[in-house]
DNA sequence: TATGAATGAGACTTCATTCAT
DNA sequence: CATGAATGAAGTCTCATTCAT
């Protein structure tokens, strides 16, 4: 009985703190991590300011958590398109496509957020509550597959893995979305194919493409012909 | 006699802004818009809250004094190298290079932390202070360099323009940058080198490089028409 | 049990709100709206400035919401006197009597205190919280005692009834109050007197009285017995 | 040579003494005392904040002296009244239509601004800037026209004149002109018979009108009826 | 457990006044 | 003489966080 109760409580616990999570990630868009205020979030759920620190101890641990959630869901969506798609360049079109259709969710816009307000970065580099390993997870699935395609010879193996990561992340930020297809109108398989081309082509071994410029060299003002 | 002192005056007021402007940039990349306190521009100069004031109404159009400075140097260098390079693709190689080489020059990360910081621009939007307009100088010299590009054959004239733009935009972005150059010690040619290969060759005409996805490659070409 | 809590609760909440509008009333009074501070209010009663925020949403609704309170109770006063007095000249003179009486009691100089202060009056009619409607019960209250008083040959019918409320108004004001009691030490029973005396006279038919330039005496000295 | 230049200096400086202080009246009608700042005022008529206090040691003496020429030249008007006129009651009434005729000029609202302005009477009033004295020229001009109509047997000899006083400065607040006139669009010279009659009724004496009730006396009923 | 109440710290902004030029 | 520059004090308001009930 006393378990069941427990389990009860427990689940009603966590109801509880998925729909402050929710509410957080609502505001987090709409406002940024400055302007968002625990007002706000209570009583998006009906429930007093007092209450959710109940669940959580600070606003800065409020959104780390959130953070968490959605670095570890989007690492097993990474899982499932490692484990699905068959070649190196097929899963970085399905993880560009994945992300963008996934673009209007919210866990995605809410990294976003939190990732470019200096105020929750500071504050949480100072608690060392590392923000830098939260993402690891997800920057290590990316690198196996690169490092894959450079072993398969899609991918130059000349550009840093890193670097590449770090230029696979940016094509996914949400700006360009915003940019394309809120503004823009343009449809989002389009964007998505353009978006997958031009990375897969930005990337892609030398003998599968004509070299650009290097420095100032001469080839390049022969291309440029 | 009225001239000198006239434009001594000027001469220390311009100083004097000059110098409020930089301390803002400075604030505003280390704590972000929100973080930033008149109080600390302020004390980073030795002058009191009050002075600034006297030289911009709000903090908000103090921040927008220093975007609309930054965005007209930005364009000015624009211009510079638009003038001076030969064909499109070395253009966009010297933009790339000429803004990581200013990287570490505020007014990059200046327009880094303002454009996601969304107190700042809400506020702005709402007083009309028009961002939008803001970013066109830029933008335009940007399309006219990438357009070129296309008519001459350099440049994929199938992805739009405006879509070529944002991904340049993206690739300049300080994130690339403090990973690679700050983080990873990676040399800064070597950095700008890969850039510019990456984004040159995603963008290229396809009839310069191997079409993209090999594994469902034909109906991806099929697609693509 | 919640019923119990919550009225408790409730009863508080009244209590603090009631000492926090006591509190904002005595510093209007003694230093007029723009020098009333709310750190001053609030240290009054030894609170924060903060928690005045917990009940009033701005210093102007503050004094609005005073204001109210004030106009209110002014009108359920007036309505006794309405209720009890058996003519439009006895009306009269008990309201002054009532005004005067009570006007050491707060809410008549609060009144005052606010309806000379430009700051707020213009705040509060660009809020559109409309001032003009506050007085109408009031205003309506003795624009029926001065008609009932016209019809019934008491008050002069060629006086405009809203001139009449207006002169009833200002005589009201606490101007002369602190001249003749406080200043003067004339007895309040005395002033009184006199007021009554000197409005009912002023605003009484000519035929019950000589009409002013030209004394036509006999007919009032008949009357007086 | 010297007398001329320093004359022509001192009236140079007299001239924008002048300029100061109208544009004082201006601001201090328009916004009241606390809302009016230097700087407003300096820039209405296109000198430095700086540039008052070359005239006037502070803000608060810049409204004094305002004060003090306005009421020198109202009692300049009263005398020219007190010798036109006949009897106490048309000088009453002089006073009245002189006072109600120039109530769009500035310096009555001026008064009314300052004389309910806290803030600035306290401080005026710990200066021992004596405000007090300030309108006894006035208050003596007036009370001899009420003592003269007592003497004459046109005014109540019962009423203090002190109390007179009072009610007839009651009477001339530029708060019933703004309803009536700027509000109810009552042509001017309807208030003013209106207001003549009122005041004049009601001070004057007994004899002459219809006693009002006594306490809650008998008679009063009979007269009710 | 959940909440209303309370707060302290801090932010932006205004303004009368002084001073060197 | 006039001014631009500078400031210190003050004021309103917000918000994350704590605590008694």
């Amino acid at each position: 009985m006393t378990t069941q109760t427990s389990s009860l409580r427990e689940r009603q616990r966590q109801e509880r703190e998925r729909l402050i999570l929710q509410a957080t990630s609502e505001v987090l868009i709409e406002k940024g991590y400055d302007a968002m205020s625990m007002e706000e979030v209570a009583s998006r759920i009906g429930i007093s300011r007092a209450a959710i620190y109940l669940h959580f101890p600070s606003k800065e641990d409020l959104v780390l958590a959130l953070l968490q959630r959605g670095v570890q869901s989007s690492a097993e969506q990474l899982d499932v398109i490692l484990a699905e798609a068959s070649s190196p360049r097929e899963k970085v079109r399905m993880i560009i496509e994945q992300t963008y259709g996934g673009m209007s969710q919210p866990s995605f816009q809410v990294f976003n957020a939190i990732l470019h307000s200096p105020t929750f970065l500071s504050k949480a580099s100072e608690a060392r509550k590392n923000m830098q390993g939260l993402w690891n997870p997800t920057l290590q699935r990316l690198t196996t597959v690169l490092e894959e395609g450079k072993r398969s010879g899609d991918f130059d193996p000349d550009m840093p893995t890193v670097l590449m990561v770090s230029l696979l992340g940016g094509l996914l930020s949400p700006f360009t979305y915003k940019r394309m297809v809120d503004e823009e109108q343009m449809p989002l398989a389009v964007v998505v194919n353009h978006l997958s081309r031009y990375f897969l082509k930005g990337v892609s071994s030398d003998h599968l493409c004509a070299p650009p410029p290097q420095g100032k060299a001469k080839r390049a003002v022969v291309l440029d012909k």
